[in-house]
DNA sequence: TGTTGCATGTAAAGAGTTACATGATTAC
DNA sequence: GTAATCATGTAACTCTTTACATGCAACA
């Protein structure tokens, strides 16, 4: 209910916020963030803080969540939580099930630079490999570890597939870029040997 | 010369289109949208027209590009085309150089679905993969093509090289995918062999 | 005393898309 | 005739981020 027009326009990060919430739990905005950073993050980044409540204003004014003021009794600032609805859940499902699925959206900073490689000296493009190295391998330890820690709970079957998902996907990225390296070191070797082509760089 | 104080706050999209007419051609919006499928596309995205145009406005303003009308022999409407000046290809090297490098942003629409198995029928989590698996292959395919047609220039060998990363890149998802289908079946054989943990769908 | 974590939100700006408008040519 | 391709651009809108504002508690 409320606003049902906004149903079918809710953009996919609505639906990624209210899918956080659809696993039963009362979160505040803070918690969102958090578990966002441990999920979402490694497929789907992460939204900041300032759109995660703005997206919880929004599915509360389309009835799918509900909340509530909760005192803290440390003494730190009260804080709201939020719940799925009864209506938040059959959106959500109905979404999950019938919505076209969004192809997906890649932006490499890395792959940007080398497409330029035509304006680098090749320890730059090296150093650029190198790093994304280090970023694969790191994304790749904390989709593991964050795997680790949901294990064993059936609730969270499936976001642990889509850990190892991620894990599998950012060791894929770490071999990329060795494979590119290697062209790279052969494509210097045949312009050592045959120098007549620097027409750029 | 020109607006010195926008170099540093160009967007990564403009550096793109400024890198695509820094391999030298004089190019039109209209072409600079059909290079940008054949080759951003494929680890970057590709913009829309009208950002392209609204780019290309940004990077004449700070003195990267010139541009002139061209009259159409064929009768078709006049098109004005763009080259980069020398101030422009300073100012990508540069930036190709030594801007941070952007960290690769991913919005993967199937793993957001399949993240939310519990509101699925396993049906559709194959369905969703197996849809995705297709995308994936039938990206590699074009990246193969691109590729091909690009080959023996050498100005277009590290355009050549993001292509071949790519065709690789495609080739994993697609592998990934088939993976993700295996570790689905094996989820359901455990639940079907052990049903007390229906808590959730 | 200063930093980190918890906690929520507003305002402004920028990035990017879709829809729309226009209009000629070529190929079926 | 009508669909597709070439060709350029504006307007409206949405998404998303950054910067800012506020304030308590724990810890070093």
């Amino acid at each position: 209910m409320a606003d049902e027009t906004s149903k079918r326009t809710l953009p996919a990060t609505s639906w990624a916020v209210l899918g956080l919430l659809s696993f039963g739990e009362e979160l505040s905005g803070y918690d969102l963030k958090k578990w966002s950073d441990r999920s979402l993050r490694f497929f789907y980044w992460s939204p900041s803080f300032s759109q995660i409540y703005s997206e919880l204003k929004r599915l509360e004014k389309a009835g799918y969540t509900s909340s509530r003021m909760v005192a803290q009794e440390t003494g730190t600032r009260d804080k709201r939580v939020y719940r799925i609805t009864d209506a938040g859940m059959t959106a959500v499902r109905e979404w999950a099930r019938e919505a076209p699925v969004d192809p997906p959206v890649l932006k490499h900073g890395p792959m940007l630079r080398l497409w330029l490689g035509h304006l680098l000296e090749p320890e730059q493009m090296r150093e650029v490999l190198g790093r994304h190295q280090e970023f694969a391998e790191q994304m790749r330890l904390h989709a593991v570890a964050d795997a680790q820690s949901a294990q064993d709970e059936p609730a969270w079957a499936y976001p642990t597939l889509t850990l190892k998902w991620a894990e599998r996907y950012y060791a894929s990225e770490r071999d990329l870029a060795a494979a590119m390296l290697d062209d790279i070191e052969a494509l210097a070797r045949a312009r050592a040997e045959r120098p007549a082509d620097e027409t750029l760089n």
